[in-house]
DNA sequence: ACAAAAGTGTTGGAGATACACCCATGA
DNA sequence: TCATGGGTGTATCTCCAACACTTTTGT
């Protein structure tokens, strides 16, 4: 029987984040060691994940992994993909971190990939005990990354603008409250062209889990956008 | 650091199969013992799976389990989810089982599901080294299985559903030739409801991979439909 | 008054749906 | 000749895309 004794599981996320300009993703920088040999120009960024510890759910853990780095808890979150290729973790760029920080450097990590999306305008998710290790980087900015850290962003963003209009998720990016205007600017983000404003007011307006509130912007130079909300309760 | 070393990774595989008839899935007796203690009642049925060994890839292994089963190989496969509930292998009902069989009877398993589709046509399935103790069940008949089988089951239910019409899969399950009427039954088995004849056709005729054969049905009593098939290098 | 974004309806076209009869074959 | 499923076209409707002007606020 195959013992299977060295693999372990990790959960890594795709942590979108838009801050009314354009989509960011959270990315780490891999930790230093105290005096250690790696040199700064070694440092690669990487996705924030975690081994799946031993009495937490897949879920729990991406969660928790978030949580940690983030202080952001209850948000929108999606398995989206597992990747299991065993030379996943062993590229040369890898290779000496790997070495440092593992007690098993050839160990096979598989790993579930989760993609979560927070707003940048509820959070402050720099305040975190990672802190100064964390970035928001622009999507279409993101560098080389360690691992198959790249694949694995790619097929966020693609499991993600094949989920933002069926799914109805997106609201999840925004303030509490936001205008129409903002969402439609969101999703042509997303779906990276542009949308007609009349109809998408048409489609947007028909969800029920989009709640018209009596209140408008205040303090803009133009006419002020009433303001909606949304209502998760109300997602089929 | 997390040493991880009471974990497992699996594939399991619902291997979905259609005879003309219904559509079927493939289920495996769980294995007895030579002169073992579980009795013939004890045994449950389950999906066929196996945990990953140390140098293959998750669509290798699972590409390998139906290869073992059923002597099939190069059909459609797709990942659709990771279940990793610490609990999903530790139900009372599995328990006489697991103490039987495993080592380490609470080792955690994660899997990493897969979904295939085989055409009973062409193939033999039972012709495999494994033959006395597979079944392809009727879908609306499947028993209760081991561990936490029948959620993956479900969940394999509703993603083939999600993707038969977008993705132009379906092809698969069928014989190599077949008849346009063969192909709308199927996608009304999936499906679970009836769809129009004429505009089924008009909807199928335009896929590219659709090829027509000059070619008709003998030995039926009636008019005898013209037979198609699939070319999978024509798919987008 | 002006600048800036909010807000609002209609029309045309494409695609989906609904629907009924004749045809070719084997028994 | 009859029973059986194969094969075909059209009219309607619904949904999506394209498009321009008036309104409200702050300066």
């Amino acid at each position: 029987m195959n013992s299977n004794s060295q693999l372990g599981v990790s959960v890594d996320c795709v942590v979108f984040g838009y801050n009314g300009d354009s989509i960011k993703v959270l990315l780490i920088q891999q930790k230093t060691q105290d005096g250690g040999t790696i040199t700064e120009s070694e440092l690669q960024m990487a996705l924030p994940g975690d081994l799946v510890q031993a009495e937490e759910t897949l879920s729990q853990c991406a969660a928790r992994v978030l949580l940690e780095l983030t202080s952001i808890e209850g948000i929108f979150l999606k398995q989206f993909h597992s990747f299991g290729d065993p030379d996943r973790v062993r590229g040369v760029k890898d290779e000496k971190w790997l070495e440092t920080f593992r007690e098993f450097p050839n160990k096979r990590i598989i790993t579930v990939a989760y993609y979560a999306l927070v707003s940048l305008h509820e959070y402050n998710p720099e305040a975190s005990s990672f802190a100064g290790s964390i970035q928001w980087v622009d999507v279409d900015k993101v560098p080389e990354l360690a691992f198959d850290h790249n694949e694995i962003f790619r097929y966020a963003v693609t499991t993600l603008r094949q989920h933002i209009e069926p799914h109805h998720i997106g609201f999840e990016l925004l303030p509490k409250k936001f205008t129409l205007s903002q969402l439609q600017h969101l999703h042509e983000l997303v779906l990276d062209k542009k949308l007609d404003k009349r109809n998408f007011r048409k489609n947007v307006k028909r969800m029920d889990h989009l709640v018209p509130l009596e209140e408008k912007q205040t303090g803009v130079l133009h006419k002020p956008a009433q303001l909606f909300t949304f209502n998760p309760e109300a997602v089929i």
